[in-house]
DNA sequence: CGCACCCTCATCCCTTGGTAGGAGACGCCA
DNA sequence: TGGCGTCTCCTACCAAGGGATGAGGGTGCG
């Protein structure tokens, strides 16, 4: 006998997930709110709860926001998120919290069932496609054991490369470089593909992140 | 009939998976190699295989850097981690790569089984005791989207143009979004130009720079 | 002196970025 | 109901970015 709350402010969504749940999940009973205080307010008064299945967009919690506050009010409560958005990293970034799962609101219905006995019988449930996608080549950043190594790229930028560069960070085009430098367009090019590679940047901008990342000195000064 | 190929340099460990997999998973062939470079040379002259079983210190491959390794070699190629590790965040570092799966050494047999299963199927395992577990309180430091409060007067974005700009600021390029997005190139380009626009720019990277000065919220969030 | 490094500029070539125009689908609102 | 805005996607075209390579001239150093 499990008991489920969904938090969604969507009616039509709710009785969709009622209609799967009565017929696919035996002896579960859903409970219902359209927001994160009547959520927390059921939760509090309910102490038998095993799942709740969280909106991403509730009028009183925008994004993560809900999940956090949950985590933090009752992190024995086991929260799966419930949304609309296909993003790889906001999937992970949920998971980060604490979530026990991420459904996409495109789950075919029979999968939705699969996901939700997957995550009741104390799995976790992550949308395989969207994960299965490449991640974005700068995820390595997000990770939390960077080792220190990466310090001292900028140091070996030459004088003339970090001109091009703060140059570049005030959103100048190779051409408008040039001509602040009285240099050919060729020549900044060059500077520009020696920055990318000494950077390991794909493209200027990817530049640009690592550089305001690492503290370029006075780099970003206006004139 | 599947075909697996296991990194890992304990033999005892190879060869209890190989009979893990023997016993329980009719039709598959398992590979054996213990060490990176031997893993990469076998994916590169056989073509059929499935998914790759990645230990996570092989002599020539400390931690994820041979993750990394092989997400960027050969990105079509499953890789799900074998490890002794325990640690929340590690795993999640491992999804964060694009592996398709965490397995700790200490999983019993029958759990192995199905969670082997349940990765060629498609879907992707994360070990639930592990990932139940809390997560640390600083937990929410490593997000990329923290929700909005107030907004700026800034030429009004529609939510899909600050979706885009954020990316953008984080050095992607158009195709990269569009991914991220699961939208085609082509309306990132869109939202692109209309961003441009609206934001009286003249290239994306000077988009950036005045995004960024008129503190468009968690645009420039660590990830 | 030779050598390494930097700045300069060039050419070829391919990829990416950006504009213009059009079009269909959806939801919202008067 | 019709209009409006957003999101989606397309084709086509041109400009800009970026890689690869070569090469001349400058400086500093062992």
């Amino acid at each position: 006998m499990y008991s489920l709350l969904v938090a969604d402010d969507h009616p039509l969504f709710r009785d969709a997930l009622h209609a799967v749940v009565s017929a696919g999940l035996a002896d579960t009973q859903l409970f219902e709110t359209d927001n994160l205080a009547g959520a927390i307010h059921f939760i509090e008064a309910h102490d038998g709860l095993d799942l709740l299945l969280l909106d991403l967009s509730l009028p009183d919690a925008e994004g993560l926001e809900g999940l956090k506050t949950l985590r933090t009010h009752c992190p024995w409560l086991p929260v799966a998120i419930v949304s609309a958005h296909q993003e790889r990293q906001l999937v992970l970034d949920a998971i980060t919290l604490g979530a026990v799962g991420y459904i996409p609101k495109s789950t075919p219905r029979e999968q939705l069932l699969a996901a939700l006995t997957q995550i009741l019988q104390g799995q976790l449930y992550l949308p395989a496609d969207i994960m299965r996608r490449p991640p974005p080549p700068n995820a390595a950043r997000s990770l939390s054991a960077v080792p220190a190594e990466k310090q001292m790229r900028l140091a070996r930028l030459t004088d003339k490369q970090q001109d091009v560069l703060r140059y570049m960070a005030q959103g100048m085009s190779n051409k408008q470089i040039a001509r602040e430098l009285s240099i050919a367009e060729t020549t900044v090019k060059t500077h520009v593909s020696a920055i990318l590679r000494k950077l390991g940047a794909t493209s200027r901008v990817h530049a640009i992140v690592i550089a305001s990342e690492e503290e370029l000195p006075h780099s970003f000064a206006k004139r």
